[in-house]
DNA sequence: GTCTATAAATCGATAGAC
DNA sequence: GTCTATCGATTTATAGAC
């Protein structure tokens, strides 16, 4: 009997991965707010009704997509931070490859990152798998910091409270790094996504030509910012 | 005959006027996407037909009201940056008036700055509304700039075709400042409202408690990296 | 220029037969 | 566990009387 019920589970589970991947379809295709369980339903040839047997509600298909995208996000992050070699080179790779993940699935980085989905609040499940791709951004800082790949940076000196929040922020994922370094951390995260959001939104158009070169600029920048020591000179050198 | 046909006119935008008005109560409380023609006729006290001899479609009413909130947000800005005082001063007015506009109005700076609302495309007429607030932005760093109130940043270097973007740039907006400034400004630029939006889309939820000190510091932060000269020493002194 | 009425759809969710 | 049928809403947009 416990075979039979785990061979129902198996089924079960798997009309669920097939009505969650018609979503994921649908999201990538006209976005979050045209996902509907009828439409789902229609594709997969089903009755609307029979959804229900799988799914809750449209929130809690939503909230699948949203789980299933900050994992593939936080995947392709992690096999970027994956890749050896200096700090800069691994930060800057798995910034490539946030953006280009972004570039790629359009929609499902505007769930992530984008406006709320009107009347959706995300339940704390996705918490953790949100968690992933910053976890990855600040392993590589945490790492380029044990290797003293990091220049310290004072400037701007943190106010009291700052250094109160910067604290918090180090005890949790950043241990041991200066505190400066982890407060322009927390700015380089929203930076970050900032700079995907505006070229993916559109912002940058006539205006820039070529995003992707702003983008490793953006990068570069960052890096700067944060101390991460870059190559051992491409042009110039500076003072 | 003109005179009336006058005075047609004025009644008529006046109901526009009301429209737009109620448009944008509706906006503020249920976001972009549950805007709806006919909830603001009903709310009018007019018919839903009624509607189509005073705007022509629901997009036409989303543009109308995406020009009002750059203008909004324009003004504010322009307003902050028009109070005098050093470059770094002027900076930060500008960068929390528009933060304290979008705590105040975030559907609305949702509309102008989230997601993209699906299968809508905003047409021409709001390129120049969406240039305010950035021209305000650029002219604060064009007016430390000439009054010598910038230190030139020269790393990261500039690669050629970051140079060629930030000479576009700068011809367009920042005529005679430094291309790697031009090129950190536009950084800058999306540095900004990538903070502004982490914020407003709840992304420092439970690691950040105090918001409003981590604004402060990005914006810190952004002018240290712009090469606006900082207040002459607060606590400690650097170098 | 405002109204009623209507077309032609969409949706989430549920009841109940099988 | 899937179906039909339905409830009770929503929407954009148009036709045509007045």
């Amino acid at each position: 009997m416990g075979v039979v019920l785990n061979a129902r589970q198996r089924v079960r589970e798997a009309v669920i991965a097939d009505i969650v991947a018609e979503a994921r379809r649908q999201l990538a295709i006209q976005g979050a707010a045209a996902l509907s369980l009828r439409a789902v339903a229609r594709e997969l040839g089903m009755a609307s009704s029979a959804m229900y047997r799988y799914v809750a509600s449209r929130d809690e298909l939503l909230t699948a997509l949203i789980v299933e995208g900050y994992d593939a996000l936080g995947g392709v992050a992690e096999a970027a931070a994956a890749s050896g070699g200096p700090a800069w080179q691994r930060w800057r790779a798995v910034c490539r490859a946030i953006r280009e993940w972004a570039l790629e699935h359009p929609h499902e980085y505007a769930l992530l990152y984008g406006s709320p989905v009107p009347d959706y609040q995300a339940p704390g499940s996705t918490v953790g798998p949100a968690s992933r791709v910053t976890l990855v951004l600040a392993g590589v800082l945490l790492d380029a910091h044990r290797a003293r790949e990091l220049v310290s940076r004072g400037e701007p000196a943190l106010s009291a409270a700052m250094a109160v929040e910067a604290e918090r922020v180090a005890l949790g994922a950043l241990p041991g790094v200066p505190l400066p370094t982890v407060a322009r951390a927390v700015v380089a995260w929203a930076q970050l996504f900032g700079q995907i959001s505006f070229e993916l939104f559109g912002r940058f158009h006539g205006v820039i030509a070529d995003t992707e070169i702003l983008f490793d600029h953006a990068v570069a920048v960052m890096a700067d910012q944060l101390g991460i020591k870059p190559p051992p000179v491409t042009a110039s050198r500076g003072g």
